[in-house]
DNA sequence: GACCACTGTATGGTCAGACCATACCTAACC
DNA sequence: GGTTAGGTATGGTCTGACCATACAGTGGTC
């Protein structure tokens, strides 16, 4: 006895033929008002559901006139995801412990196997190393510190990891600003940072497991009272 | 230049709300009405922002009145990243490996931590494998196969890696269920759940982290080939 | 023929207003 | 005091209108 709303009737009519019909990603939709009267509601409803699909990453709205306007389906978890963390981080449901534990799982995975499978993506790890020898403010070196570690995500192979590591690192960037403001010198991230980028090109999936293990033990010292 | 949305605006200024009144999970947000006049923008846009943030899993809305009624504030990561997933999984952005390898290193991770920090969430696992035990169907069998790896995420203590388990399990439900269907004979998988529930009842990571691993390889032998 | 300016049009973006269903709240009633 | 009927605030939905945008076509100019 559970009501249905409209939006919801034709968001399982859209996936429905997301499904049926084999579109995939660039492929066209119906204009939100050729979509009302198809489905027999409102183009309100319509338009919720819509921004529903666009929130999951799942489809992009354009304006105007031509191909590329209008529901146009593509697939970008990352910004979804990374919106998903920030809020659910933002009502202090999580505590930090949990979310760098993910990193810590996640960046072990991605460096043993950016390791073990290609040594494609060293020289973005370099520039990125570069990048935050560069940097004047916290800021721009987490910048770069996030392209560093994005640029083993991407290197191990795997895009579903490699958004979930994307969008911890997008949702947890104030505390990451803070974390390296905290420590003060960075240098001994420099050698961290060196030191993995080292074992992946040497192809020692081991050593850059080890090496990123000890790096996050560098970054967080008050989780990881061993260090 | 970018063109900003209204509903977007009001996106911001309640996750502004939220972070400077410090509302929490529970509190009330205004009524629809009242933020689009707070807000300067029309019903509609409001509407939408809101559909986002229940997308997102942050709010809940009740029609009706009283102190439960409108949009409240909540916190279920599970659920958006469920859709999230499944979505993106329809649209074949990824592949079978990505998600499978995803769920391997979680696994591993949950069942060395749960046998490591804590013994609690055993009598879970050992009525999961009852459950398994009792199923007729390959549906069945899977509604309980995942209770028992989310048992284990839950015991592992980290509640962001517990969300992303189950989503991940949910979004393969039915690749799920197939698996199990070309297995044919489940009893292989019933010996693998019982040496992992041992490995973290025992207190021992190592044991539990491979038992997981030969396990996924069991369920997956295509993706496996050394087995 | 090639290029350019103007107009038409389909698209999403937005708003206002109306009405409905729901569920609590209150006051009148027994 | 308990019960019932109406009031009211809430989200849910639809309609219709208008705007801004950006392509598509048309026509003119060189």
């Amino acid at each position: 006895m559970k009501r249905t709303r409209a939006f919801e009737d034709v968001l399982a009519q859209i996936e429905r033929r997301i499904a049926e019909d084999g579109l995939t990603v660039g492929d066209r939709l119906p204009g939100e008002r050729q979509l009302a009267e198809q489905l027999g509601v409102g183009r309100s409803s319509v338009r919720e559901a819509l921004r529903v699909l666009e929130t999951l990453g799942v489809v992009s709205s354009q304006v105007g006139r031509g191909p590329d306007a209008g529901a146009v389906l593509t697939s970008r978890p990352d910004t979804a995801l990374t919106d998903l963390l920030r809020l659910n981080l933002g009502l202090a449901t999580l505590e930090q412990r949990e979310v760098v534990d993910a990193r810590l799982m996640i960046e072990r995975w991605s460096a043993a196997h950016a390791a073990a499978t290609t040594r494609a993506g060293v020289a973005e790890l370099a520039a990125a190393i570069e990048g935050m020898d560069r940097a004047a403010t916290a800021e721009e070196f987490v910048e770069h510190d996030t392209a560093f570690h994005c640029a083993i995500a991407d290197a191990s192979g795997n895009r579903l990891i490699a958004a979930i590591m994307r969008s911890l690192r997008d949702a947890m960037r104030r505390n990451a600003i803070e974390a390296v403001e905290r420590l003060g010198d960075p240098s001994v991230l420099r050698a961290d940072h060196e030191r993995i980028r080292a074992a992946i090109a040497a192809g020692d999936p081991e050593e850059a497991q080890q090496a990123v293990t000890d790096h996050l033990a560098h970054a967080y010292p008050a989780l990881f009272p061993g260090h």
